[in-house]
DNA sequence: TGTAATGTTTACCAATCGGTCAAATTATCC
DNA sequence: GGATAATTTGACCGATTGGTAAACATTACA
């Protein structure tokens, strides 16, 4: 047996690449991931190719599957990455804190999350509307739990009279959306308010009619119907 | 010159085709435009191909083609079919009407589209997400003058005080992105919502708590602040 | 019923796709 | 400084891409 001509790439085994990582792989892993972070959520997963990735990274083709074996594991390794931290917002969501103020802060975490990190929105929503092909694990195990356990806090403020009684689900859900928006339908927003919005003035103005919107609409103090 | 081996298709110009029609060929675009639907909505152009098209279609490639000479072809032959029927609810939203009234109905109707065309909804998603290369006109001419002439009719409303007073522009945004949710990422909104709201009692909510937060955050009876 | 226009298909094309290979180059460590 | 491991590259693979050529089949119409 002969195995001198095949040599295993060191990156291989996931786990095995965690223990040792040169400081090449650490920094060529994160270029990888920056331009496939850029071609991803441009194009879909289906839309994107390897090469482009490559011209993005600056680097050859082959030397991208050295790092990672398949356009598979890029994206894999992109969404694991990136999911922890996007949901950061909803996990800081706080049942002693001041209901309100809790909302509040939320719209505005989740607003200045799709000001600063556009790329990242737009790769979920790529991989949502496609379906979750890639990620339906996810969206079913951890997503779930997190706001079943969230929703169970809004919903014990409404019981307790805080704020108006309400579906916490959908609650949460035009949170996500009209958040959001300003990062997956950029283009769109920046064509409809035109020129004279060209600034990043709208995103403080989305801050301002969404915590009117959503704190006057479930306010409480107010007769129902 | 000899020319007989060349014959052009009947469908080369546009305007020609819309001239004389014959009964095969309304059958066949309808034919062609709808299994398009299919697989732009769910895959984006770029990650679409015209086989997948040509299979769900029930016809061989070449005789896609030769009804639409390009994939891009179909695909705007698809966007400027679908515009004209998605805008409509927000150009049935009536100045002289009861501002309340004209936005609960506003609500349902596009929320009534994102239950009963979801593909359409996706199509468009998957278009701005990606930049809208091929829509960037319609967004910049159409779409932001019929904009723009509501944003009016709302500014208006809140300046006699029927609603209270509030950015327009991300009023319209904002019942966009919400309604629009529900078919756009209906994958998280269903993984999320677990089994117990697999059917589509999930609208109705939907309907019940978007008109809540609206209503609720938009009337004027209450002092500011 | 004949024929010209319309519609469909098979075979094919060059370009691009995701991915492999082995050789060449560079970094690391004793 | 030399051996060894890690990295990079160009050439290449079969499959798939959007699209074409031209023969063949069907329809519409005189």
């Amino acid at each position: 047996m002969n195995f001198k001509g095949k040599r295993q790439p060191v990156t291989i085994p996931r786990a095995a690449k965690t223990l040792r990582r040169t400081r090449i792989q650490e920094e060529k892993e994160e270029q990888i991931l920056e331009a496939a972070l850029d071609v991803f959520s441009a194009s879909g997963f289906r839309g994107s190719t390897i090469d482009q990735i490559a011209e993005v990274a600056g680097m050859s083709k082959p030397n991208l599957l050295y790092y990672f074996r398949t356009k598979e594991a890029m994206h894999r390794a992109l969404i694991d990455r990136v999911l922890y931290t996007w949901l950061e917002p909803l996990r800081a969501f706080d049942a002693e804190g001041n209901p309100e103020e809790e909302i509040r802060s939320y719209i505005r975490r989740k607003l200045e999350m799709a000001r600063d990190f556009p790329r990242e929105s737009r790769l979920f929503a790529n991989e949502v509307l496609q379906g979750a092909p890639h990620i339906e694990d996810e969206l079913k195990g951890p997503l779930k739990e997190l706001v079943d356990e969230k929703a169970e806090v809004i919903r014990a403020w409404a019981k307790s009279g805080k704020i108006t009684e309400c579906d916490p689900y959908h609650l949460i859900f035009s949170i996500w959306s009209t958040t959001q928006h300003y990062a997956d339908f950029d283009v769109q927003v920046r064509a409809v308010l035109g020129q004279e919005h060209a600034g990043e003035g709208r995103f403080e103005d989305a801050a301002r009619f969404l915590e009117q919107l959503f704190i006057g609409g479930l306010r409480p103090d107010r007769s129902e119907r």
